[in-house]
RNA sequence: GCGGGUAUAGCUCAGGGGUAGAGCGUCUCACUGUGGCUGAGAAAGUCGCGAGUUCAAAUCUCGCUAUCCGCCCCA
């Protein structure tokens, strides 16, 4: 009977490592670039952390938590992004002290306990950077710009980029009765429990999907012109160095984050090709959080990007690497001429040249398929006759060409050709 | 948490109350020691799991599980 294991997330199938290790590289690359230093924290973390950079949305964020009471009594959750780990290990570790900025990324499993969909796993895996400690619209731009680069570097195209400024405090609590009072009448029709989400996080009534709230948020008020005149400001001057950098972006004032420690700058990048998901990644200002956790006053910007999501992108355009193939498939004729191919699959694998044998001791023919099949350029027929001479046959897969050469010189060939 | 689709060979899927199907793949042979092309043949399945109805269930019914898609939510 087939063994069906509860799990939250795809198997991953074979063959899919060199996916992750080309974007893996790519984002490692490109944070050593902007000097950015990679960050590794824990799986799991107590879960009063999510629950308090959540703020008011706190009972939203732990109904889509994967949390559990672990052996110690403890309530623990998987997490659900690394901003806040990250900025509890930096207050932790005191990685950025006050006065100095920091630079961060990390790769990260991420953990939600929600219906699987297009585009959403229960585990999926994030990379992500973090700029701590500058208050300067040049962090905004920087992590904005680095965002795009990822994604110009992985070859993605038709990608939109959305930002948005939400304000901060004052800004945000007169907008939240400005869009409640234009929502007001809309709501008395909805069920409690939506109303009740709504007071929590007005803001999310913008990027609603229902249809009505849709059309009704076409006429409501905009966030951008209840902006702190520094916020306003400061948006400007942002779209002013995002456009002199040469990339290309769309203010979408109904762009909005579900948690409140967001402050002015939000932003996304989003493709057609996810389904009802369609952010590539989410990042913007957080200058409340670290104070919200209990370290100094920080200010802070940074992104997270999602790897499964960029992954299937990057799939439909075809993008994806090739897999790697062996360079060098070794066929035999008998036990003997195996014993020797074994010998010499051996010398090849220690010097690092990747190579291939058949260990069911099947025909020529059905090696000569499975070399074919294996995408290895080349073949190394070890035969009695060739043997009897310390020779062996190098045969060309594409070119069908075949040359005898010597036992001995096996790894010298194939370097060349 | 809610709604819908799907589950049959290694893969992609058709079928359908009475012997389990196709294409691709695999293997063998034609071709004693040479892949791709061609032809012939073979192997391979408790038809997701469990119960019910029936003389008979892969097929109908119910439950469960998994999976995909949408809602909710999205850090």
């Amino acid at each position: 009977m087939p063994f069906q294991a509860q799990r939250g997330t795809q198997d991953v199938l074979p063959n899919q490592s060199h996916r992750w290790q080309w974007l893996e590289h790519g984002f490692l690359k490109l944070s050593s670039i902007y000097g950015y230093r990679e960050v590794r924290t824990p799986v799991f973390e107590d879960i009063n952390l999510f629950v308090r950079t959540a703020g008011e949305s706190s009972d939203i964020v732990t109904k889509e938590m994967y949390d559990f009471v672990d052996k110690g009594g403890r309530h623990i959750a998987l997490k659900p992004e690394e901003t806040a780990p990250l900025a509890r290990a930096v207050i932790e570790h005191n990685l950025c002290p006050t006065g100095t900025v920091g630079r961060f990324c990390y790769i990260s499993p991420i953990y939600r306990y929600e219906r699987p969909q297009k585009g959403r796993f229960r585990e999926a895996h994030q990379v992500g950077l973090e700029l701590i400690g500058s208050p300067n619209v040049a962090a905004d731009v920087e992590i904005i710009e680095m965002t795009v680069k990822f994604y110009e570097m992985l070859g993605l195209k038709g990608l939109r980029v959305l930002i948005n400024s939400l304000g901060r405090d004052e800004c945000r609590a007169r907008y939240r009765e400005a869009i409640l009072q234009h929502s007001d009448e809309m709501l008395k029709s909805q069920s409690t429990e939506f109303q009740e989400r709504v007071q929590k996080n007005p803001l999310r009534l913008l990027d609603s999907k229902v249809p009505d709230i849709q059309i009704l948020m076409k006429t409501a008020p905009n966030v951008l012109e209840y902006l702190e005149d520094e916020g306003k400001e400061k948006f400007g001057q942002i779209q002013e160095l995002l456009t002199a950098a040469g990339i290309s972006y769309q203010v979408e004032p109904t762009l909005v984050r579900g948690l409140d420690y967001y402050t002015d700058t939000v932003f996304e990048v989003q493709s057609t090709k996810l389904g009802a998901q369609s952010a590539l990644c989410g990042g913007g200002r957080y200058d409340n959080l670290i104070k919200e956790l209990g370290g100094p006053a920080t200010p802070s910007v940074g992104v997270a990007m999602g790897i499964e999501r960029a992954l299937m992108v990057a799939e439909e355009e075809g993008l994806l690497p090739e897999e790697p193939s062996p360079t060098v498939f070794v066929a035999y004729m008998s036990d003997e001429t195996g014993r020797e191919a074994k010998k010499l699959v051996g010398e090849l694998r220690n010097q690092g040249i990747s190579a291939l044998i058949d260990i069911d001791g099947k025909s020529l023919k059905s090696q000569l398929r499975q070399a074919d099949k294996s995408g290895a350029k080349q073949v190394i027929v070890v035969g009695e006759d060739e043997l009897a001479s310390g020779q062996v046959a190098l045969r060309n897969l594409a070119t069908s060409e075949q040359k005898l050469i010597g036992r001995s010189e096996v790894a010298n060939h194939l370097g060349s050709s």
